[in-house]
DNA sequence: GAGGGGATTCTTTTT
DNA sequence: GAATCCCCTC
């Protein structure tokens, strides 16, 4: 969108100025506030803004006191979109909440242990009552107590064993526990049940050696440590994940006054960017600091930025903000600089907490809203509006999908996405969630091991096509500084004439001329490649033991091992083109003119033309939608949303927002009786194309 | 045909 | 790790 042909009213360009006065004002009064706009008013600018605002207002006391201006953020993105959009200053520290918050409760170990041995207990007492109360542990109670104790005993001594054998199916399960399961036959009549009879006993014991271990002041229990890779908290091992991070930081702040004041002196004015997103620890953390500073009469300003209704993710605080903070004033922005008028009324239309934005602009383009109800395969509905919207590289179309895998479909590479979908390993347990992050992540080092070996290879071969001065970056990198344009030439050469149809054959061919007496592309293919894999075979058995043979002496049935070897000569028969398709994917560099989205993943971002692929379904919930669009009219009532309806209805309020001009959206399943909300909305349903 | 147990199947995202 | 589907047994 061409946004300097639009021209704004005078009577506009003042009234957004009212707003940053408002801002100003809190500023100047030391009076806390929230600045609450929708989708494309321009929120990180007014943020900014502020920052700018203090900075000039304040700087004299601020470098006077040593004090700075803490400016907070959900994501480490937004981190370096702020200070890069700032430049440079020594006034304002930018951070993550995580990065900020163990910056300062990390020296207060004493108290930290202390806090942790207290989590430790209160999660044996939660499990000891489980045992006690629940039903899958009713087996259990019927054992005697010596009985209990024996098995308690028993499994500790075969926990590795355990471990090793609990993704086994039921039947083999319990031929490896046989003995167990002669001595106590109805145990293990439910398998399900008594593994998590097992890990609540095995669970049980490590808390409490920890416990013990806290007390005898043991040298290696002496520490809590958080770290931001993990996101599951290990206590036995005094490793704490980014939830109970928060969770302590709230504890240790509310029981200890000179952390409050060292909070509020150091940093007295403290900016929230998103605060939706934001856990409702945070918030809670952040009010009695500011509780707390005006009773020792200590300045400390919080300035909240954000909107609820962009609130899609489950850890939000959302709309419990207000009674969590309370007593902040409130500054309104009704303008919008993003959107068409028509896409504006829908939004607002989709909302149902009164806030109703307006273009600023006087000459925003018309543009079309359209709502179609059809049974079509989304290619041809796509071919249809590539014309309609005359989309090409330069004025691309976007497709928003509710989900990662119909997103890696759409984009050609599903044959990649499902191989690991299916794999033994991402099977397992709560795995499957992980897939996101391995496969599709657009930061390398969030990819999974085998993923990212593939990527490396992946990107060095099209990289050297586009641009072959990465080489010298390898050659720096590896200290091999006395290399001659002429060696690079051959090497560029020799690397570029690598071929094959499919993985399987390009990986071959790379490895075909490995170690034949060519020291620099041996160092070359060793710095791409994980060492420990020189080979075409290296990387397929590694990508067995990635994936199917990760648990060290499983025994396998040869059936097994023939299926499992077929299915990675199976991806190692996928199309190089696939796999150039997925490159393209993670390194966010589609040639093509369609590119694909989560409704979640551009969350932040605005498109010209955008297409929203919508069904009833999402997740378990059936009618996700089909609920949403029947309450619809709803919203002049004002009437609180249960949680499913307004986590759809914030999901379909960021996604409708991304649009600037051209926004369609294709409903795929039956409306049945929510004709009537969604033509109130959108206008004429289309059943046609 | 009820109920017990096993197998299979799920969304998104960040720290 | 929970919901749901599926299969078996009584």
């Amino acid at each position: 969108m061409n946004y300097k042909s639009l021209t704004i009213s005078l009577e506009n360009i003042v009234r957004e100025k009212e707003t940053i006065e408002n801002i100003s004002r809190c500023v100047n009064e030391s009076k806390s506030w929230f600045f609450d706009a929708g989708a494309g008013a321009g929120k990180t600018y007014a943020l900014i803004q502020t920052l700018k605002l203090i900075i000039a207002q304040k700087s004299k006391i601020l470098k006077k006191h040593n004090q700075k201006i803490l400016c907070i953020t959900y994501t480490n993105v937004a981190v370096n979109e702020i200070k890069e959009r700032l430049g440079e200053t020594t006034l304002i520290e930018t951070t993550t909440i995580h990065d900020y918050v163990w910056k300062i409760i990390a020296p207060y170990q004493k108290q930290l242990v202390e806090i942790h041995c207290e989590k430790l207990s209160s999660e044996v007492s939660k499990m000891k009552n489980s045992l006690k109360t629940e039903g899958w542990a009713e087996k259990y109670r019927d054992l005697h107590k010596v009985d209990q104790l024996q098995l308690k005993q028993t499994m500790n001594e075969r926990s590795s064993e355990y471990y090793r054998h609990k993704s086994d199916r039921a039947a083999e399960f319990k031929t490896v526990f046989a003995d167990i399961n002669s001595q106590y036959p109805n145990l293990l009549s439910n398998v399900g049940n008594f593994k998590k009879i097992v890990d609540n006993l095995l669970k049980i014991q490590r808390y409490e050696n920890t416990v013990t271990k806290i007390g005898e002041e043991d040298s290696k229990f002496s520490k809590v440590k958080y770290d931001a890779r993990f996101n599951d908290d290990r206590l036995e091992k005094m490793r704490i994940s980014h939830d109970t991070l928060l969770d302590y930081t709230l504890k240790i702040v509310s029981e200890n006054d000179l952390l409050k004041q060292i909070i509020c002196d150091q940093f007295p004015f403290v900016l929230v960017d998103e605060y939706q997103d934001t856990s409702p620890l945070v918030i809670k953390t952040l009010s009695l600091v500011d509780e707390y500073a005006k009773k020792i009469n200590h300045s400390f300003v919080v300035g909240y930025y954000g909107d609820i209704k962009q609130n899609i993710y489950e850890n939000g605080v959302g709309s419990d903000f207000r009674t969590i903070h309370e007593g902040l004033k409130r500054v309104e922005k009704v303008f919008n600089r993003r959107c068409s008028p028509k896409i504006i009324s829908v939004a607002n239309g989709i909302r149902n907490d009164g806030l109703a934005q307006k273009s600023i602009y006087d000459n925003f383009p018309e543009s079309n809203v359209e709502f179609y109800n059809i049974e079509i395969e989304r290619q041809e509905f796509i071919s249809a509006y590539i014309k309609k919207w005359n989309i090409s590289n330069n004025n691309k179309l976007h497709c928003l999908e509710l989900t990662n895998e119909k997103v890696a479909e759409q984009s050609g590479f599903s044959d990649i996405y499902n191989f690991f979908k299916n794999s033994k390993w991402y099977k397992m347990g709560t795995r499957f969630n992980l897939l996101r992050d391995h496969v599709l992540s657009l930061d390398e080092n969030k990819l999974g091991i085998l993923q990212k070996i593939l990527f490396r290879i992946l990107d060095f071969k099209y990289k050297l096509e586009y641009n072959s001065s990465m080489l010298l970056q390898i050659f720096k990198e590896n200290h091999l500084k006395d290399v001659n344009i002429i060696t690079l030439r051959r090497l560029i050469e020799k690397m570029q004439n690598l071929s094959g149809e499919t993985l399987g054959e390009y990986v071959k061919n790379v490895f075909f001329n490995y170690k034949k007496g060519d020291d620099i592309y041996d160092k070359c293919i060793e710095y791409i490649v994980a060492e420990e894999i020189k080979s075409f075979e290296e990387l397929r058995q590694f990508i067995l033991n990635q994936l199917y043979y990760f648990s060290e002496e499983e025994e396998n049935s040869d059936e097994g091992i023939q299926k499992n070897e077929q299915e990675v000569d199976e991806f190692f028969q996928i199309s190089m083109k696939i796999f150039e398709l997925w490159h393209n994917f993670i390194t966010d560099t589609c040639p093509e003119k369609i590119v694909y989205h989560t409704y979640h993943g551009t969350k932040g971002r605005e498109f010209d033309n955008v297409i929203i692929f919508m069904n009833s379904k999402f997740g378990r919930k059936p009618d996700y939608f089909g609920n949403l669009l029947k309450a619809l009219p709803d919203k002049n009532e004002q009437q609180e949303d249960n949680t499913d309806l307004e986590s759809a209805r914030n999901l379909l309020y960021v996604a409708v927002t991304r649009a600037t001009k051209n926004l369609c959206i294709v409903y795929l399943d039956n409306i049945e009786n929510s004709i009537v909300p969604i033509q109130a909305l959108f206008g004429k349903i289309k059943y046609e194309l």
